[in-house]
DNA sequence: CTGAAAGCGCTTACAG
DNA sequence: CTGAAAGCGCTTACAG
């Protein structure tokens, strides 16, 4: 219990450092001197090791010691003695710009935590130099490997540098085949949830408002559309496939082309762009689920869940996206080098679209 | 550019590592070997010593070297020589919960980055185990100091362990004063600065939807309303300020009780509440701003910009608090015990308020 | 069952 | 201008 306090005559002043204590950290040696035991006794005890025969009396003096002194192991020397860290980095090029990157950093930290990792992250929003020293100081630190991920499903090159470590894309590939293991969002699947929810509802005559901008989103989704009118025997009607930008502007500017169509029922490339075309349809004094069912994709919480009638979407997953990252870096989940792995997008039903509408 | 292949031979066999190369790391003594100098010579021109004076020579010979050898420093070996690494923490209670709390991530890590410090995280979904747990390996790993921030403002607890480093609070602070560090975003002000917005486009009758959940942003964002409304003159009108569950349904749900008062505009508590709004004005044939000017609080940017109108609202500067904090922490702002400093909530202007409406 | 010693990869006085 | 040596805090064979 000794802490030598600054000014310990001084109370009256003020406390500028809140650091409790003292200026030398306790060490192992330290530990060791108090138990009377030298400090190869002391992190025989401390690290647990199985065939190490410490008498239980002297386990019993290293712990109270250790607790007496309050005692943290150096983690900077343990891992100089290892070679390898407990550290898994995470390159993000942005969790500024969207609202759910934050997510696959989430999962990405507790699938690390939970095989006893810590991450370490750093945000580049893209600019390549910062990407080259973020690599670099994750490499100084001996990171068990490194997670890159981008905030949009995207094929992205691979930095020179990220190939000294052992690594794992995220939410993004390398259009090189075999070039790297990589873990995306299962788009084709998604898409082809979002379509048998209208489908199952009774829908036949079904549109899709796809997203103007080029991405594997686009491909996917579509896909997905196509793969879910095939299953169901309906025949895929180009005319029925719209593009708009996928925001709230594009879906509400889309409105009127999509009541030219004369469906029951839209899927949207996005929740946001479902948002926007709620508007649309009000303004045309037309109510969903009723007059036109719509299904979204992304799950974006803030607006999904809470648009009225809450919107019925597709997750994208980018917890999981995280999570896999993580135990595919650690061995733990296949990780094949030929081609992404795919997670799946879950269907989110809510009540954009009626339970049963004969439509 | 040696570089040891594991099967040279063998170059059908499948790269199961995407790993570049050598089992061991090559260290500054190979460098040093290398170059034909010790290993002190090269710690010298890496760290570009200002009083080591080094012949250009020799500094030619080991920058050659280094480059040759790909040697990168091993940081958990430098760290231990210092004491002190270039990593600072942070402890959130929830990256999930909301789609802002990233941004305090974001804030904090490119500002620790400038300074030449990486971001430990950990995400503790307010588990007080999984809390200790991530202090105790931030201590462990020497941190700098550490981040502790919630994902709403609010008073918190201060764990014991986090007094053994250097930390700051980060949108939250000690109900004890002087107790610790803590940088909050101003609600008052930005309550202030929200009620402005309305006044200075004509508005006198206000009408402020506030929430029903206790919290300082509830008192902050009052506050702010009635010292606007001061400096403006117009007496508080108590009857003015309803309550509502801060989300989409609660702002739905207020629009009657609203109606009733005979407002020309109204500051809703925040985004959300104002998105439900916007949905029972437009049902009672009501629109914005022409009818009813609305303004917000929170800056939740796939709302906020998106809804239609675009809504004026006051921004909640998650970023700069991440930023502020690692300032603070490193002794670059002040940071005194006494209170904690209050960062900005800017006004952001939009078009649910019309210019000029002399209402 | 426990201790003495070497070594992980660096940096930092101290000589020269 | 540069090298030899000690030391940061730990772990790991190796003795005993």
């Amino acid at each position: 219990m000794i802490s030598q306090e600054k000014n310990p005559g001084n109370a009256a002043a003020p406390v500028v450092h809140a650091r409790a204590g003292r200026a030398h950290p306790v060490t192992l040696r330290e530990v060791a001197e108090l138990a009377g035991v030298s400090t190869a006794t002391v992190s025989l005890v401390i690290n647990k090791k199985k065939n190490a025969r410490i008498a239980d009396e002297t386990r019993q003096r290293v712990t109270e010691a250790i607790a007496q002194l309050g005692y943290r192991p150096n983690a900077m020397a343990k891992t100089l003695v290892s070679g390898t860290s407990k550290f898994i980095g995470l390159v993000a090029d942005g969790v500024a710009t969207t609202p759910f990157a934050g997510q696959i950093i989430h999962g990405a930290q507790d699938e690390a935590w939970k095989h006893g990792y810590a991450l370490l992250i750093a945000n580049t929003e893209g600019n390549q130099d910062l990407e080259k020293d973020a690599i670099a100081m994750m490499l100084e630190y001996k990171v068990r490997g490194i997670l890159y991920s981008t905030w949009f499903h995207r094929p992205t090159g691979i930095p020179d540098t990220l190939r000294e470590a052992d690594f794992v894309l995220v939410n993004c590939f390398s259009p090189d085949a075999g070039a790297a293991r990589a873990v995306v969002p299962d788009e084709a699947q998604g898409g082809q949830s979002a379509t048998q929810i209208l489908l199952r509802s009774g829908h036949r005559r079904i549109a899709f408002i796809n997203t103007t901008t080029p991405a594997p989103a686009k491909d996917g989704r579509l896909q997905g559309y196509k793969d879910a009118l095939e299953d169901a025997g309906i025949p895929f009607d180009p005319d029925l496939v719209l593009e708009a930008y996928p925001d709230q502007e594009g879906g509400y500017g889309a409105t009127d082309d999509l009541l030219q169509l004369g469906v029951s029922a839209v899927y949207c490339y996005n929740d946001r762009m479902a948002m926007g075309l709620y508007d649309g349809l009000r303004e045309n004094g037309l109510s969903i689920p009723e007059d036109i069912a719509v299904v979204g994709f992304d799950n974006q919480e803030v607006i999904a869940a809470h648009l009225r009638p809450p919107l019925s979407t597709v997750s994208l997953p980018h917890y999981e996206l995280g999570a896999a990252g993580v135990r595919m870096l650690l061995g733990l989940d296949a990780a094949p080098l030929e081609s992404a792995v795919k997670i799946a997008c879950p269907a989110v039903e809510r009540d954009s679209v009626a339970a049963h509408s004969p439509a």
